[in-house]
Parts: structure tokens; sequence; C-alpha cells
DNA sequence: CATGAATGAGTGTTCATTCAT
DNA sequence: GATGAATGAACACTCATTCAT
């Protein structure tokens, strides 16, 4: 009840505009004032939502891993197949990647945290892999991922490649994200090299 | 011996300094304070020999994609056998990627280049990219990857895999380089993933 | 009362300081904390008025320019004949030059404005000199001056002898602007020297 | 003898390249780099003929009085007259200004000199007046001037007319120095104003 | 709540000067 | 004499933050 003169939904807004600009120019390089315009603020008046430009970032980051996260959630909820769990959270994970800035932001901004935010944004982060690294050992306790991969690093190369899209995908480009994650999902499903030694 | 004149091979400590800190805090969170005082030098003798921070990041940047492509050039001469030459391509590009800090800033730090140095910088990359698209190419034209596997798709995701080794990597780590690299290759050679259909 | 918000007049204020600096010491020799400290405020605060110093020199000579015109005009706005509007325009110029130190700044640092803002100044520079070429002109037109004097040449020697006043005018002389001006005067109207051939 | 490893001629050389760049630019906004390039030395050799710029901008000041003394003196050496020998002291000064930056550089660096030398400078140019003073009163003494003329206020007239045309005279213009000397000179001998008065 | 003028520590950069060679 | 790499104090300017209104 108490933040009511911003019209709902304000907050919202300053997230996005912030995240936009995090991610085009990056933390550092985007000044407060930037933000405030964007948004239709003034720059004092930004400091009563947010007390520090940190503290902004710090939203922005656990919004982005939560909205992802539910993102993620909702895409697998009415699949049983844990292979095919794996694949929709793929595929809802670029969706999110390429349509929303926090995303981006949480990845490539984690050296601009302050330190005393630092703790938290790990147990955030730890839980976010965690979400991951379950969807992966289901897979592998139903027996569907070879016996002795590790699963640790298949989540890493996973994870990987779908985070670099966020480098190079743009909105106008040939494939959509569901076509990333499919083609992705194809290479490491059938194996796309032969290995000289076969 | 007192005062040393800038010893042979000072411009490599420069940028190793320099690298070392962009990758650590980002170009922008680092003070050329900050790499004077870590090369050993006073703000106004680093000016002398790069003179705006911006430079150092190109002069860094230059270097560290050429290291990088000699390096794979080195690390793939002996082999013919076109996957082959890929793996040893890859793990040369992990050797790379975690014992120097410059490649991570050509990856991380793009929207820091100055707009005038940009199209220098595309090139750059743009051989570079295509140095690895050379190797795919190779491979396919032997008939070892999946018939209509998506070359440049495949690219990027190795790509995106093994780039995201250095936001993970530590030195004292359970895994090497090589063996990171060995992992990522066995999930691509044989296909992890057993899907749904089958 | 306490930390009193800028004063309406502040900005006058600060144009004064920075004159009156620009004056004694010269544009480059100017620091901004200088000019700040002299104005009571912080070499931030000034910005926040004055993106640059040289956006300070700009306005200071277009104030000046103006001021120096509009007290020219009021001085002669009474007077019909044109000798004697000519006379009151120098005497009012005199007065100007040697109370305010804009018009010095405007006369003496010309090399110091921006190339951005060359041509602006150019304009009010020549607006200025076509007051006063108008003023000669009509006492040329009322058959006033000599048949074939160069009236550019009077203009700019008139211009000249009152300009340099401000190299070595000090207030507390033995004349004022006034009996300055005459005395200029009187040599132009009688004729002081009596050449040889006479 | 002692120097003598440079070309003889090579300290006029570094003055003149010198009072060029303290005329174009200022004194402040030169720095001594770009004089060394000028010159064809570098940064480091400029300092073993002139230790620091304020030496260089005194070298360059008493040069310039010097030699405009001589070049009037020469100029009158010949004429008996004292308003004929002010006629041409007017027309040498007039031509010096204009053909040589160091008189210029004497007239408007004067803020730029450092205070452990004020007080020669000042010397230098009580003794640059006197000459004019001088030439003036005998002029006033062979009763060629108004009787009741202030010396000193039609030598500073003179003087300031003479030394503004630096600020617009152009080599190209229509007008030579010596025109403008005899214009300057028509106008104060024959009177250009007829007063309202008469 | 909102404003925007004011703050001041900190930034990248400049440049007269020094000095080992 | 001459060099030019190195120095470091000083510069103009930035910008997250504060706070009286």
């Amino acid at each position: 009840m108490a933040k009511q003169r911003f019209a709902p939904g304000a907050d919202e807004h300053v997230l996005d505009c912030a995240a936009r600009l995090f991610r085009e120019r990056g933390f550092e390089a985007t000044t407060v004032r930037d933000i405030a315009r964007t948004v239709g603020m003034l720059p004092g008046s930004l400091h009563y939502r947010y007390p520090t430009k940190g503290a902004l970032l710090l939203a922005l980051m656990r919004r982005g891993l939560a909205l992802d996260l539910a993102a993620v959630d909702a895409a697998i909820a009415g699949a049983v197949d844990p292979v095919e769990r794996l694949r929709l959270a793929l595929r809802a994970h670029l969706r999110f990647l390429v349509s929303r800035d926090s995303t981006s932001v949480v990845l490539f901004e984690w050296r601009s945290i302050e330190p005393e935010a630092h703790a938290e944004m790990v147990r955030l982060r730890d839980e976010y892999d965690a979400h991951w690294a379950r969807l992966i050992a289901d897979a592998h306790a139903a027996g569907r991922l070879g016996a002795h991969v590790d699963l640790k690093m298949l989540r890493l190369m996973i994870f990987g490649a779908a985070n670099w899209v966020s480098m190079w995908y743009s909105p106008g480009g040939p494939r959509t994200s569901d076509e990333i994650a499919d083609a992705f999902w194809e290479y490491l499903s059938a194996g796309v090299l032969t290995s000289a030694a076969r």
C-alpha cells in the first residue's frame, strides 16, 4: 500500500529501462542520469525507489533470476519425461534470454555487484544452478544420459552455449530462439561429430 | 641497474597487467592509475606508451586475437584429419583462454571499444571467426559432420560453450582446460542425450 | 538563510568573477577551481551552470558585447547631432571598458574561443563593429568628417586607442574614463600635430 | 665561442618560431612540444638553450623590445624635424609590428611573465615608453603640438591606435603598414572631426 | 513524494620538466 | 650537446549522491 503514487508497474518500468541500458552500455558506463532520463524521471527522484545505482542492479538481478526460473518452471510444468523437460527448459531459457535484457545483465555484470551483496547473489545463483542441476540429474537418474557423463560439465557446457547466444542473437535474425535451442539440442542428442577412431 | 630503463618486453608487461585488471574489474571500472600502479609506473608514464586508456584496450585486443590464433595454428599444425584438427583447436583455444587474460577481455569488453576502432575490431574478429568456420567446414567437407548440420550454429555452440569456461574456470580447479575440452568434445561426438522419441 | 540557494543574479556573479580572473590571468591560466573558489562554489557546482570553461567564456562574451552595446545606445539616445553622438558613444564605451572586465575579455581572449563557437562570435562582433561604423558613417554623411577620410581606418584608430586604455587604466589613476575619452576626442577634433610641411 | 654546434642564427630561429606560436595561440596554449616540433628539435633539447618555457618568453620579449627600438632609431636617424621624426617612428613601429611576431607577444603576453622577471620587464618597457615620450616631448618643446596637450595621454592614444593594428592587420590586406601609419597621422594632424560648436 | 541545484571525490589526460644514456 | 622516456602535479570535467525546499 505504501508506494502508491507511482503507477503500478512503474518499478517494472524502471528496471526494464535500467536493464536495457546496462546491457547495451554496461553497468559502469551507464549513468544514473541516463536511466532517469530514459525512465522519464529526474535523477533525484530515482533515488527514492533505488537509493543507489548498485541497488538498482541488485533489484534487476533478483528479478531477472526469479523471472527466468519462473519461465522455465512454467515451460516444463506439463512434461513428465525428464529429457523432454530439459529440452523445454533450454527453449524457455533461451526465449527469456533473448526477449528480456535482465538475464544478460545477470550473466555479464557479475563483477559490478557491490561486495556486501555478493553473498546474496551467490546464493541466488546457486539456487538457479541447482535448478538446472536437478533437471540434468533427473535425466541421468532415468538412465537417459551416457553413463559416465560428468553432470556438472554437461550443465556448464549447455549453459555456456545457451548464454553465449545473448552475444550474437539479433531479433531480426534468421532463427528464432526456439530454433536455436533445437539445433543445440540436436547436436547434443545425436552427436554431431564422427571421431577419427570410429 | 637503478631506475631501470624500460626493459624490452615491457610493453608486454603493461598489456598483461592491463588485461588482468580489465578482466577482473572490467574496463570501465579499472582506472589508469590502477594499471600504472600494477605495472610499476606513474600515470603519466603509461600515457607515454599508450596515449589513452582506449588505445591500451585496443592494443590488448589486437595482441590477444593474434596470439590466440597463433596458438591454435601451432596446435593443429601437425594434424591432418579435419576432426582431429578441430579437437586440437578447441583444446588450444581453451588452454589459451584460461592461461591468458586477454582473450576474456576480447570476448567481454567489446562494448568498450571506441567507435573509431570498431570497424577494425570487427574485421579482426571476422577473421578470427573465419578461421574457426574453416576448420568446421573442412570437417564437414570430409563428411564427418551430420549431413544437415548448420555449420554456423555448430560453431556458435562450440564457441559459446568454450568461451563460457572463462566465467567459471579457476586455475586450482579439478579439471585442466584440456580435460574440459575433451569432455565437451565427447558430448558432441557421441551425443549425450537420448531423446524421448527414441 | 543557511547554505543559501542560488540567489537570482547569481549567474551574473559567476560571470563577473570569471571575467575578473580571465582579465587578470588570461583564460588559459585561469583554472575552473580558481573561478569556483572566487565565486564561492565548488568546481562541480560551477559545471552545473556552465558545462565547460569554454561555455563560461562564451556566456561572458555574449553578455559583455550586449551590455556594451546597450550602454552605448543608452548614452547616445538623447543626442541628435551625429558628432555629438559619436563623442558620447566613445565616452560610454570607455566607461564600460574600465568598469567591467568583460569587454577586456572580449577584446583579448578571442583566441580562446572554441572553433564551434567562432562563427557566432564573429557575427556578434561584426554587429558590434557595424554599430560603430554606422555612428561614423552618420557623421560623415552629415559632412562633419574630412571629405576623403577612410571611415574604416578612422574607426579602427578610435577603437584601438580606446581599447588600449584597458591595458594601462587603473581605477585610482589621475583621470576618469570620461576625461580620457574627452582628451582623445580633442586630439582628433582639433588636430594635435602641426606637420612640418605647414 | 661557446654555443657553436648549433648553427649561428639558430637561437633566432627558436625565438621566431616561439614568437609565431605564442602570437597565434597564446603563451599558455602553446606547448613546449609544439615549439620544439616547429623548430625541428626534441623537447629535451630545447631545454638546453632555454631552461624553461618562461625563459623563452623573456628572451623573446627582450629581443622584441630591443629590435623594435633599433628599428625606430634607424628610421628616424636621418630626420631632424621633431614632428617628422615622430611620423617616421610611427611608421617604423607599425612596420615592425606587422612584420614580426615578437612585438605582439610583448604587447599581449604581459600577464604570462613570471613574477621574478616582472621587475626587469617593467624596466625594459619603461625604457621603451621613455623613448616614445622623448620623441613627443621634443615635438612639444618645438612648439609643434597644441599648447595644453597632455603628452602622456597623446602617447597612449597613438600607441593604442598603433598597437591595435596587430589585432586586425592581415598581410594580404588593402593597406600597407606605412599607409595605415600615414592615415592615422593625418587624422591626428588635421583633426578629422568638426565639433558641433564650431 | 518529488525536485534539481549543489557537492566533492575521483576520472582520464596533459605537459613542463628531469635525467640517464 | 642531444635525446626521449619517464615523471607527477595539475588540469578540465564527470557523476553518484545528498538535501533544502
